[in-house]
DNA sequence: GATGAATGAGGTTTCATTCAT
DNA sequence: AATGAATGAAACCTCATTCAT
């Protein structure tokens, strides 16, 4: 599907270059097409790019609903995210790359423009991770802590940890980042006290 | 000193609309003089955002290092550093977008351009929370970890933090994220076990 | 032709104004094409001009060498070069004048930066003559003249002949500036000896 | 001389660089003296390029005209000019670039913006071997040439030699230069006749 | 539907000239 | 008188977008 091709086609070169240095030329030369095709399935460069985002985190919220909602407990649950994070991101390293730079720094201004589809489905699936902490909170799992910023910590946490795996170890060691990541939510760094 | 000027105009509009969007007479009008006057002080747009990284981050691991060797424990060095920035990016927030921008998707090709120098202090400024957690497994102090992926999850997690509180807090809870900061890399989520 | 449109254009602006004071939007309009589309023919300014002397110097040397070729003897063969000059100009004449800008004052530090073609087919154009003047010597048809200084004052007497007789005449006597030429070359200007 | 520094600065830099790519600021740092004074001694750019062509082409005629005027004979005069010019230019090898740049072509449309009074002395210039030589032709000395022709043939002759000297030989042999150039007006290229 | 040549608005950069000191 | 920081017009060049084929 051409549609395809082109959102393929933009999100290595999104990922590669970023947003500004990639012409809609390079996107058409890459897919295969002319230049003017883009343009018969994409409005503008804009909607290409909130079509590509909003396209990968309906699927990245899909990835993630199926394995949260399959566990009861907060922790069964916390532990199905970010395991579903990493796995989902390792099998979409371009995207990450366009997700962190677009999303980590979430500030005001800077989100302006983005389709609010985008922002939406980024909501829903942090959104679960605050269900997951909160229950555990109320349940008593967790420590009894300011959700929003453990969400904030947790998420942060995962996505320098998934670039740290592709920049310095070329994405082989995710299994390895995943262990210790839960390890270190689960007890921090100090050592002694809970065995 | 005009040179100032430029540097302040530019971290904001960089920091608000990115390094692409922000055009030089953007940054000269808010500066209050005429577009070509900035080429007296700087040789290119991509000079003004170096010098502007390699200034800032210069003065960030000034601020680390003067609270980093005052402490001698390692949990107490680490501690300085994070309060250390917290701190520093409290003062600096605009600064913190484009750190965040730059820096969290630090990978190959994106990195590609970014004076050497602004690389170094930043490898500096990353080296001594290495060589704290080094220093806190060799004494036992910490859990026994790898130190690289300690680094990286410490890191995000902070700017995470940071991002959050102004994103959705205005700046104004900065002391309680870091104390929830502190709290978790200490002991993590889970409750139970240490006292 | 696009690109010969433009080489066209740029060959009659480039002869009237010069290099310099000639914009790319000159060339655009003259050609009747929008100003960003000479970019999709030519790389740059330099590089259209410098496309534009290739494309005219293999044109003269190839005009030369057939000329050259058909004759035998020195005279003939230096006379054969001077005619085929005189006509390739005279049907050349806004290149005639980029011509003697760009290669009269051959001088080390003004060619920095013509294409390194453009300057062999010169230098290929300016060897034809030396051959001839070389046999010629040998053979005895002509003085025992240092061959260098030789094709130098032929060289500069034929281009400045040429422009006297566009500058003055508008270009119509160029057959008796030839005629002047031949004549001045085998006998000079004394009167006397030679019948 | 203020005036003098300036004028001398301008001469080095327009003969290495060319009119355009030089700049006020170039100027007046060669001369050491602050951008802006230039302007209490010229009006523009282009004034001040005016008036070192003007300086330096009263000179020229200057020197020439002493030489002429001390010799009775067509053929003695012309001598004179030729040998004027050859060592003028010797001692003024930065202007020889300018001079041949700007007169070679001295096409009409290239002439546009010229100071009159430089057009005038160097028309005064050739106007002295015009004069030298249609007297040469009416007393029987010279050839029954077109005294135009004549002129132009060898001025270019003579330009494109001092141009060779400074090219190919460093400047150092203009003395032979000046011998072939006498012998080749004299009696032309071919041997024979004239012992 | 598909194309890719054409476009021109807009960005970066240069530099002759001015003017407050 | 001398300066050199400041300027802004104008140059080169890019590229998202259009539209005739």
């Amino acid at each position: 599907m051409r549609v395809g091709d082109f959102l393929r086609a933009a999100e290595r070169l999104f990922a590669e270059k970023g947003y500004g240095p990639t012409t809609m030329e390079d996107i058409a030369r890459l897919a295969e097409y002319g230049t003017g095709t883009i343009y018969r399935y994409f409005a503008s460069k804009e909607a290409l790019y909130g079509e590509l985002l909003e396209g990968k985190l309906a699927a990245y919220l899909e990835h993630l609903l199926g394995r949260y909602e399959a566990e009861a407990s907060p922790w069964g649950k916390l532990r199905a995210l970010l395991h579903g994070k990493m796995d989902f991101f390792a099998q979409n390293r371009e995207f990450m790359r366009i997700y962190v730079k677009e999303f980590v720094p979430e500030c005001s201004s800077i989100m302006v423009g983005l389709p609010p589809r985008a922002r939406e489905l980024r909501g829903r699936c942090l959104a679960l991770m605050r269900e997951a902490i909160e229950a555990g909170v109320r349940s008593g799992d967790f420590r009894a802590v300011d959700v929003d910023l453990a969400v904030a910590a947790i998420s942060g946490l995962g996505n320098e940890l998934l670039l740290h795996c592709i920049r310095v170890r070329g994405g082989e060691s995710i299994g390895e980042a995943e262990s210790f990541m839960m390890a270190f939510i689960e007890k921090g760094l100090l050592s002694g006290g809970r065995s």
